[in-house]
DNA sequence: TACCCATATACCCATGTGGGCATATGGGTA
DNA sequence: TACCCATATGCCCACATGGGTATATGGGTA
């Protein structure tokens, strides 16, 4: 049951919960899911790193930007997420979420283009 | 998407969730929340407001006991409460509330003794 | 009215939490 | 080696939360 409740703590954070839907429908860099929600980038680290101790989620370096993307084992929780999911237009904020995650790359761009000048 | 952080943080707390999933199995009063679960008198009492200010809950007096029981409007949360129930063989404490709570009168009977003597 | 009893509330404490800002880290490159 | 940059972490603050204990409330009954 406290696996039941730690995940429910998870998803009761508005933060931790857009991110964890985003991660859904992808894979996706800090810097990205700085872009799409406009959370600051220490505040996305650091629940990320929460989700990633919890073993909700795994991360991946490629070149220079570390990716992230779910890793769920537990059916129950994974059962509820795809519930948002599948009734995330209830939810417009999540859903505006979803729509900019779809342009994504973009975020990487604005990077790139940062660098030179 | 409040909403829906409110009832994962509802569900975050185990005295919550044990109340939560004892009241999809019935109705019972403040007592036999009580004795079911061996949480104080007041907390039992502290959280059932919370829920139904939420309005996930509701109260109807007979005679000198209050009873709850659930009111569920939210379809997405219903079907989250539901997963739960389904793998209740997960989650020994809220089984054991689920056996016990079939024996409830038993503290309402109790009750009815202590005044007796 | 006065009392009883099931339930609700007030107050207190210790603890957890989220966010902002500054800064550390560490892999890649020159 | 030294530097750059994406990401991670530390520190701080304000605030919410949960539980315990004591007490208030309010419906029923005499």
């Amino acid at each position: 049951m406290d696996n039941l409740m730690n995940y429910f703590k998870l998803l009761s954070d508005e933060t931790r919960l857009r991110i964890m839907v985003i991660l859904f429908h992808g894979e996706f860099c800090v810097c990205q899911l700085t872009g799409i929600t406009g959370i600051s980038q220490p505040n996305v680290s650091k629940h990320l790193a929460r989700l990633r101790d919890m073993g909700l989620v795994k991360d991946e370096r490629k070149e220079q930007y570390i990716f992230y993307s779910l890793n769920i084992k537990d059916k129950v929780f994974e059962d509820i997420l795809i519930k948002i999911v599948d009734n995330i237009d209830n939810y417009p904020t999540l859903r505006l979420d979803i729509e900019k995650s779809k342009g994504a790359e973009r975020y990487i761009e604005l990077m790139e283009m940062k660098k030179q000048g």
